[in-house]
DNA sequence: ATTATTTTGGAACAATCATTCCAAATAGCG
DNA sequence: CGCTATTTGGAATGATTGTTCCAAAATAAT
């Protein structure tokens, strides 16, 4: 019987994401976000209950938008080693586009956010256990198949590959120069040697 | 002749800088700012022009009053190598001191401002070219007393470092587990091997 | 003590904040 | 077509934003 809405509730949701991603939480002012995802105020309210909550949507819509299926395109019929090398050449490939240069929104927000907002800081712990897990799996493979050297445990190898991804989304959105960016991401390869 | 400030201006700052540091710049009023100062407005805007400006005084004061004497005093008196894993065991130490757990001024203000601002962005830069050349230095002094392993040039591992070094007050600043932040710090000696 | 100069406190400002609310418009069902 | 449930657009809300402005207070020099 009702009216159908006039909009596509998740086309909406990704063009905030888009614009939480350049911009940040509290620098995004509700009337850029309804201009950004282009409905009002009515449909909003109504539709993703307020800001804050539009936020962890977004989050979460990000996660399996993009970083998902960024990270299984750069990682496709490798091996695991070069699925990780690959996992960072990725980023220096992108650090021209402009969406390349606003670093990650998890992180982002993490770093705005975490310290005072609960529900924040547990999707970012959720995410991060997520990342080292997929990198601690592709240790163990290459460790087991040779190419990655085993002075180191698995889980810790894959957590410093973990923070040495945080480390290059800060300079990336630190818009640092390209020579620091691939001098750094170069480096890479000194860990699982 | 005239009348003399009722408020020490360094102290003033100082307080400033600190709830920059715990809120992020944006979350942060000017009603929040006065009050942590304990100035009023027209005092402020004689004194610092402006809450932007203030920022970038209160980066400086950073810089100068918390990041480098607590450099100093963390590698003093060490050799290089020991000097290098000291600044990282160092915010181990202090992940449980509320000012600790707020990351570092520098980045929390790279990573929310420096895509938008040019006048954050340059300060950024400058400062973490002077952070990177101070683990180049260690570096080569660390590789020349054979502690550190030569297999990558001192710019490089370096710059490796500093990376390192943003990772983990980004982890920080999320507010992980403390075995996560021990897993990820206590591999500082896999990059030096 | 008087004068000159600066600081101080806070009222006032226009702009913007996130959110609420509701009449008008709309679309599916009978 | 008419009924009804829902969305839509936007006016309105009260709170808060950063900044300006100025009379009153205070101090150092004359």
């Amino acid at each position: 019987m009702p009216r159908t809405k006039a909009f596509d509730v998740t086309d909406a949701l990704d063009k905030a994401k888009d614009y939480f991603w350049a911009h940040g939480y509290e620098s995004t002012s509700m009337d850029d976000l309804l201009k950004a995802m282009g409905i009002n105020r009515g449909s909003f309210y109504d539709t993703y209950e307020n800001k804050h909550k539009l936020l962890l949507d977004a989050l979460d819509h990000y996660i399996e938008n993009d970083i998902a299926p960024s990270l299984a395109k750069a990682t496709e019929g490798l091996e695991p080693r070069e699925a990780i090398v690959a996992i960072f050449k990725r980023k220096l490939k992108r650090m021209n586009d402009p969406q390349g240069r606003f670093g990650c929104l998890l992180i982002n927000t993490a770093l705005e956010l975490a310290p005072h907002d609960e529900a924040v800081a547990k999707v970012v712990h959720r995410r991060y256990d997520e990342l080292a897990k997929r990198f601690i799996r592709l240790v163990k493979q290459g460790q087991a198949d040779g190419t990655i050297s085993k002075r180191c445990k698995p889980t810790q190898l894959g957590r410093l590959l973990l923070n040495h991804l945080l480390g290059v989304l800060v300079l990336l959105r630190s818009r640092v120069s390209e020579t620091m960016l691939k001098s750094v991401i170069n480096q890479v390869d000194l860990l699982l040697d």
